[in-house]
DNA sequence: GCCGTTTTCGGCCCGACTGTTTTCAGTCG
């Protein structure tokens, strides 16, 4: 079993000891495990042969031990124990909002239900209302919960939930009471897809802020209706979460309320370890309990920082009395974030503003919206001084892709295109080309080698194996043609999983050979993904940050591409088009002289 | 089950809101 497989087993094990009502601290053990092993830098076949699996943290011997079992069986008697004790429908129960394990665990022994259906016709016949701890209400919820189970259990693309959000959040902007607004959450995390959406507000007077919440057009139930915290539910199923607190509460409820529940965890840690306990609230001296030192060091404030956690006023100033630096919400997944920000490595991430251009995008000339000069304008509208077309190849026969004579006569009006001086901005000719199933090109070299550059995509043979996928990609790296990788999984987020690859040996390859990866910043793409792109920028290998576009306005997707290239430590350096275009041209010149 | 410069036991982040009770457990983030 490989890394991910694994991950998704001890996963389960989590959720079957909760339902079995076991220790909450084991049941988290086994949830961070599963974490810890899909965030593994290294190889996992290599930590097992050194022995050195439980020196990665959050793995112990238990667990280590249960991970190479798996690794090299494929099974675990104590999975296939649970799962034989367990009927699966109580899976299905803890989608249901308001039902946790204790709850399903009353459902289960009490009266023996064991699917969704026999616990609708339970509350139905009001067989639920009269176990202890569960009345009227408990049956209404429950069944409303069932009902719209799919739509409440959805992920939104993170592109879609920013649409939503940025008007709920202009809209509290708005109001006289409101002091400061924010989104927090995994929105502002710019994870790639979207729970439910949380919003954090300064005022002095909540009432109002929490009624213009609640009685917006767009709601469809308020679950949740406090005097700090408000929740709704939007038609379609999202759901947003308000919260109202008093100024000097702000930067402590939006850092609280932006997680990840791992980096709130470690700071937490942090703080209590330098003697002062952290919440949402604020942050206060643990009475009685002296600071326990750190590594024999104090706590050793940034320049700048109050000294009174009072004081606090910015997120920037709650890392820096933690002695840390200010860490972007993008990295705080809980991984490596706290230690860098300590030792003051934290990088200087990627912004929007440092993109010259892109490279892959589309035109009539294949599947896209429009043409060539519209593309071009639109990018000198991006204030961008070129853009790159890469058309689909011929294999790719449903997006209308061009054979070697088309495209010559496509890089034929390029080249027409740049020589007319009509435009400020250089266009740069290449083609997406289809890497055929076995891992050659779709186009003949003869014109490969006149291109500027070589977007090398794989569109079809999806059901290969992880070992056939790596070689067959590893293949067209090893192509001399061939500039960069397009979206390496070829997944579509929230609608079809991305193909396995060696992430590993991808990474050595294009190393090894100087081919660029692309992060494709299409919302539903988002690929490689984030998780890597550490590894793959300590290698050296350069990525290209492309929209995907299919039309003008698909440009725009580039800024979904700098949020996960910064949410993957990326910095300018490793990004090939924050370079100038002279700096491009050299760049490929250098590629294109190799491989003649 | 993990972790450790108070290290092999005893902690493990912390608080709001709801529903069902009548002082609190469960869920959620």
């Amino acid at each position: 079993m490989d890394r991910v497989e694994i991950a998704e087993v001890l996963r389960e094990i989590g959720v079957m000891l909760e339902l079995r009502g076991e220790n909450a601290f084991k049941v988290r053990a086994y949830s961070s495990g599963a974490r810890a092993l899909e965030n593994l830098e290294e190889d996992l076949g290599v930590l097992i042969a050194e022995e050195r699996l439980d020196q990665v943290s959050g793995i112990g011997k238990a667990l280590a031990e249960k991970i190479v079992r798996l690794h090299e069986t494929g099974e675990l008697p104590l999975h296939r124990e649970l799962k034989a004790s367990l009927p699966a429908g109580l899976f299905e129960m803890l989608e249901v909002p308001g039902l946790g394990p204790k709850k399903i665990k009353a459902i289960y022994s009490e009266l023996g239900i064991t699917t969704l259906e026999e616990l609708t016709a339970a509350c139905t016949e009001g067989r639920v209302s009269a176990l202890e701890g569960f009345g009227k209400k408990s049956e209404e919820k429950i069944l409303s919960g069932i009902r719209n189970r799919e739509a409440y259990a959805k992920r939104h693309l993170w592109w879609d939930a920013f649409q939503v959000a940025e008007p709920i959040l202009a809209g509290l902007r708005g109001l006289p009471e409101v002091e400061r607004a924010e989104h927090a959450g995994s929105l502002r995390r710019c994870l790639e897809t979207v729970g439910d959406l949380d919003f954090i507000v300064a005022s002095g007077d909540p009432r109002p802020v929490m009624d213009w919440f609640i009685g917006q057009e767009a709601v469809s139930e308020v679950t949740a209706s406090g005097e700090t915290k408000s929740s709704i539910r939007l038609q379609g199923g999202l759901q947003a979460d308000l919260r109202v607190v008093p100024a000097d509460q702000f930067a402590f409820a939006l850092h609280h309320f932006t997680g990840s529940k791992d980096h709130n965890v470690k700071m937490r840690q942090r703080a209590l370890s330098l003697g002062f306990s952290l919440s949402e609230w604020g942050l206060t001296a643990e009475e009685g309990k002296p600071a326990r030192k750190e590594g024999g060091h104090s706590r050793n404030p940034k320049p700048g920082t109050p000294d009174d956690p009072k004081a606090i006023r910015s997120e920037a100033e709650l890392f820096g009395f933690l002695g840390l630096e200010a860490i972007p919400p993008e990295l705080r997944e809980g991984l490596d974030e706290i230690e860098a920000a300590e030792a003051g490595e934290l990088p200087r991430l990627l912004e929007e503003s440092d993109l010259r251009g892109a490279f892959h995008n589309h035109t009539t000339a294949s599947d896209g919206k429009h043409a060539l000069k519209e593309m071009a304008q639109a990018a000198e509208d991006l204030g961008w001084d070129y853009i790159g077309i890469a058309d689909h190849s011929k294999a790719s026969f449903q997006a209308n892709g061009l054979n070697e004579d088309r495209l010559a006569r496509q890089l034929e009006e390029i080249r027409e295109f740049n020589a007319s001086g009509k435009s400020k901005v250089h266009v740069f000719a290449g083609v997406e080309c289809d890497i055929l199933p076995d891992g050659r090109m779709d186009l003949d070299d003869s014109i490969l080698t006149e291109l500027d550059y070589v977007v090398a995509s794989v569109h079809s043979s999806f059901g290969k194996t992880e070992e056939e996928m790596t070689r067959r990609i590893i293949r067209a790296i090893e192509h001399p043609s061939v500039t960069m990788i397009g979206h390496l999984t070829g997944r579509l987020l929230l609608a079809r999983e991305g193909y396995r690859v060696d992430y590993a040996k991808i990474i050595d390859a294009a190393a090894a050979n100087n081919v660029i990866l692309e992060l494709n910043g299409h919302p539903r793409r988002l690929d490689m993904d984030w998780r890597y792109w550490k590894r793959a920028a300590a290698r050296g290998v350069m990525t290209s940050i492309n929209p995907d576009a299919h039309s003008v306005e698909g440009l725009r997707f580039v800024r979904t591409g700098v949020l996960v290239a910064r949410k993957g430590w990326l910095t300018k350096d490793s990004v090939l088009n924050t370079r100038s275009a002279e700096e491009i041209s050299r760049i490929f010149e250098t590629k294109r002289g190799l491989r003649r």
